[in-house]
DNA sequence: TTAGCTTTCTATGTATACACAGGGCTTCAA
DNA sequence: TTGAAGCCCTGTGTATACATAGAAAGCTAA
């Protein structure tokens, strides 16, 4: 058994939030989720709650608990935050970090920067390694607080993997990015590790919002894709 | 009317836990605290899931929800996270302020840095000014991630005001620091403006680790004072 | 006396019934 | 036909009853 409904609840509604299935404006009902998920009124609550709290969905007085919309400036925020966020994180983690760990990392980015990714099965293993240079990461800034920011961000990042296309000449660019960042950060060069990040951020997000401006035609009210 | 129970009981357990009233460890039953805040479980419950999402309880599996504790160390990490947050808000601050909001504010700092600190009144009137300059960053930088990330860490941050002892040394200091924050803002000088919130925050954490230090034999098992 | 099993108790998790408020629709009258 | 008033309906907020799991204690047997 599943042990806790509010907890399945939370799971799904998180997850149709975050791949667009309940794209922004939708109203989510009480009983009517309730229903439709098989569970009570009172953990359904408890999932709305902490989604509420995640910022992904937003009490609109009178209408009731809405998707939360993630227009071009929300992107830009979103941004803002996380470069405070990532960092400091960099920063921490180079001084924190087990070294061989990130060599060991280090190694596995220069083989991803050849042009590797232009298939789909490329395209995975670059995205498992950054996942795991992710966690080696989260692992080494010893920081529940900035921990927990970052998990609440990356939460709002990932409704962005939408308009993510897999362009290939962008991953490989990314790659040669994280290797600066994973470098710096074996190197125990806390400046460094904070600048490479910087920049990697700057080009993660001038990519992405070019990709928004490509796609303004087919917009409603959000950088939603197609509908 | 106030409107909600699960409100009331929110604001009630929150407050008790930043002044100390429940202390670090302390555990809260669902019932036991229903009872005796006069409200049914249901409310109560969804008080105390808002109060683990701010990170002042924790699930500790086996005992139920526990107060969390605020160590030397969870100290530190606070002011690591404060400072990515806070020099991200100064600059973006500084980007896109009002200068005549600041320019009046810089006054009043001014004002301050003299030697009026001395009595209960001119502390006060400096708390009021210092939390008037922090609402000014917050309506300024238009960010509601940013502006999110700061209201939370504010949470953790207010229940060290047990510490404070209203140094009037340091608050004259404190006060010349911010003189420089909110000079860098007025004039849009984002770089002098993260600059100078770095110094202030480095400060402000030495000085509260010093009394964390000076309090060492009257510790528990966290900075508590008294007991 | 001690170890292991069973029982019970207390806690959380869930379902559901009731309360109440706000909005929309219908109806009646001018 | 239109405006206003009242009623109903839908939704949220709250209380409470029931289910269940984990821990603690007691009982029995060796």
């Amino acid at each position: 058994m599943a042990k806790k409904a509010s907890e399945k609840a939370y799971e799904i509604l998180r997850d149709e939030i975050l791949d667009w299935t309940l794209a922004p404006g939708t109203v989510l009902g009480e009983v009517e989720q309730a229903l439709r998920l098989g569970v009570s009124r009172t953990p359904l609550r408890e999932a709305l709650g902490r989604l509420t709290a995640d910022g992904l969905l937003t009490n609109d007085l009178g209408r009731g608990l809405v998707v939360t919309a993630l227009s071009t400036k929300n992107v830009e925020e979103l941004f803002e935050l996380r470069q405070a966020l990532e960092q400091q994180a960099a920063r921490l983690a180079a001084k924190r970090r087990d070294p061989e760990l990130f060599l060991a990392l280090r190694d596995e980015f220069v083989e991803m920067a050849s042009a590797r990714m232009l298939d789909e099965s490329g395209r995975q293993a670059y995205y498992d390694l950054v996942r795991r240079f992710d966690e080696a990461v989260d692992q080494s800034i010893r920081n529940q607080y900035l921990l927990g920011a970052l998990r609440n961000l990356r939460i709002h990042l990932s409704r962005l993997r939408r308009l993510a296309q897999d362009n290939p000449f962008r991953l490989v660019e990314s790659a040669s990015e994280h290797l600066v960042i994973v470098s710096a950060i074996a190197d125990g060069d806390a400046e460094l590790a904070a600048h490479a990040t910087h920049i990697h951020l700057y080009k993660s997000l001038r990519y992405a919002l070019s990709l928004a401006q490509g796609d303004e035609g087919s917009q409603r009210d959000s950088m939603q894709i197609v509908g």
